[in-house]
DNA sequence: TTAGGTACTATGCAATACAAAGTACCTAAT
DNA sequence: ATTAGGTACTTTGTATTGCATAGTACCTAA
């Protein structure tokens, strides 16, 4: 089985929270972003990113705004909204909770141990 | 937009994690490992787990065995292979490294500068 | 023998990451 | 002016996976 299939998907729906993450303080286009994302390991490429940027652009979280460029053509400068914000906020609150309850179960499992007391 | 979208998009590609989990040390059959999994606050129905069951199984991570049970019909008690502990190992690592990721981009949030891209 | 509960299986749908091909615009060289 | 190359964005199709739902098989008890 491929590890790194289940990485992959494991980053499933975390993309959307990481997306918003980057953007909470500053603006930022689609280049920028896919590079602020490799630069904390998480490989994502422009045919995932923009269907994702464009969605949440039709739900209100983001908005954007042109901007020109010395070198190219202009770019869609994205940006939380107030409603991306409230959003934003719940998704911490989420991830959160999730960690949680993965430790949670990390522990659980060693407190189920009557034998294999050796957590290695 | 709904956050519990958001929440089961993050649960998936989590819950395998989650079930090898609780099976590190100790086999469980399928509503053991329900209820251990809503005790962490991750809901998980019949009809999500023993897909996900069967396709462990069929990739050679998990084995079970029968037994009795004295109320109702026997039981698959499963347990991790050799194999499938060698790969939550490996999950165990992706999914630090997925935390640290997130975490990083929590704090670089703040102090990024997109030019640091010119380095190319 | 029948009724009800428990354990497991099978089928179809929705959401999303990803690959790949395509469009539009800008700058620079001819 | 025209062409070539690069940048930015769009569109379409596919695979994976969680989930809802319906269904099957087995056990116990009346």
């Amino acid at each position: 089985m491929d590890v790194s299939n289940a990485k992959s998907q494991m980053r499933k729906g975390m993309i959307e929270y990481c997306v918003l993450l980057l953007l909470r303080h500053r603006a930022a286009y689609a280049n920028d972003i896919i590079a602020r994302l490799k630069a904390s390991d998480l490989i994502v490429v422009e045919g995932t990113l923009y269907p994702l940027l464009t969605r949440l652009k039709k739900d209100g979280l983001l908005q954007y705004e042109w901007q020109e460029s010395t070198q190219g053509p202009p770019r869609k400068y994205y940006a939380l909204t107030a409603e991306g914000e409230t959003y934003l906020n719940e998704l911490d609150r989420a991830w959160l909770e999730l960690g949680s309850s993965v430790q949670q179960l990390r522990l659980t499992a060693e407190n189920f141990t009557p034998q294999t007391t050796t957590a290695q």
